[in-house]
DNA sequence: CACTTGACCTGTCCGC
DNA sequence: TGCGGACAGGTCAAGT
């Protein structure tokens, strides 16, 4: 579900909303979708005040004064949802964004209660997690050492971009975007979409990409991540945002899920084929074989 | 080592 | 309406 957009905007809607909240108390109502010594726990997530939220790659940081951060991913289907008491101002967003009316609902594993609402962790299909460790110790982690560089970031520089991508250089190249320790935070509807916009064949070898080609795509990666960031993520269909609201229904997308519909580039209507076992639009004339 | 495939879960949608 | 199968935004552990 969430790529780098989608996860950006809970990130910048939690921090907004959360930060210097007390947790007062933590229920676990899934196991696996926390699975952590329950006296740690205790000891380090109750009482203690959230300090910061941050982003790395798909993955989210709240920081607690106890020196310990939740650390969580939202895998496919995963939401994080704050509400407040009897709220009547959520809703007021965008008027396509329905909002998640009751909470807790049946995808509901695990529930934060803070100092002035609620923090409801959801995910349907139970892929995601969320795990309590020491702060200090996240950059160790091979999870996030062995992450890709931020395509968002300065150091994104084409250089950079194509040393990462030659690394699999006979992989085909929507693969290699997929994989988050060449870049990180791209996902199957970006991929497509960064793609369609360089008009590259999702199945071409990346030794086979021509130099003006590997150009394009280096530029189309922000561009589309920041077009997702600017519509307030794409909703497929369970994301939404920290308020329970959903993105722009990938009003973005020039590809992605608009099989039969005209390229808007060039009028061939798009097709839905599979790439590395993955569904993939791509607009048969824009983007040939070589 | 590089690369591909199946598994993890649950819900929904589509065709019969 | 019911049932089986395919599919869904992500990542691993296995396999070749």
């Amino acid at each position: 579900m969430p790529e780098l957009p989608e996860v950006e905007i809970v990130k910048r809607g939690l921090k907004k909303r959360i930060v210097n909240q007390q947790i007062l108390k933590h229920e676990v109502l899934r196991e696996k979708s926390f699975p952590n010594d329950k006296i740690l726990a205790k000891k380090f997530l109750n009482k203690a005040t959230i300090t910061d939220v941050r982003r790395r790659a798909k993955i989210l940081f709240i920081d607690l004064s106890s020196d310990y951060s939740l650390m969580i991913h939202l895998k496919m289907t995963g939401q994080l949802v704050y509400r407040t008491q009897g709220d009547s101002s959520f809703g007021a967003g965008h008027p396509n964004n329905s909002l998640i009316s009751n909470l807790p609902d049946n995808s509901t594993r695990v529930v934060l209660a803070l100092s002035q609402g609620q923090l409801f962790f959801n995910d349907q299909r139970v892929f995601g997690w969320m795990k309590l460790i020491p702060t200090a110790e996240l950059a160790n982690l091979d999870i996030i050492r062995s992450l890709g560089p931020e395509p968002l970031k300065k150091e994104f520089t084409y250089e950079l971009f194509t040393n990462q991508i030659e690394r699999r250089k006979n992989s085909g190249i929507k693969s290699v975007l997929l994989d988050q320790k060449i870049i990180a935070g791209i996902g199957n509807i970006y991929a497509d979409e960064a793609l369609w916009l360089a008009r590259i064949n999702p199945e071409t070898k990346v030794h086979e990409l021509t130099i003006p080609a590997k150009k394009r795509l280096h530029k189309a990666i922000p561009k589309v991540l920041n077009e997702g960031i600017s519509a307030g993520g794409s909703t497929d269909r369970n994301y939404v945002n920290a308020e329970g609201q959903k993105g722009s229904y990938l009003v973005f997308a020039k590809v992605f899920r608009r099989e039969n519909l005209p390229c808007p580039s060039c009028g061939t209507p798009i097709e839905k084929i599979r790439v590395a076992s993955r569904g993939t639009h791509i607009c048969p004339n824009c983007q040939r074989k070589l």
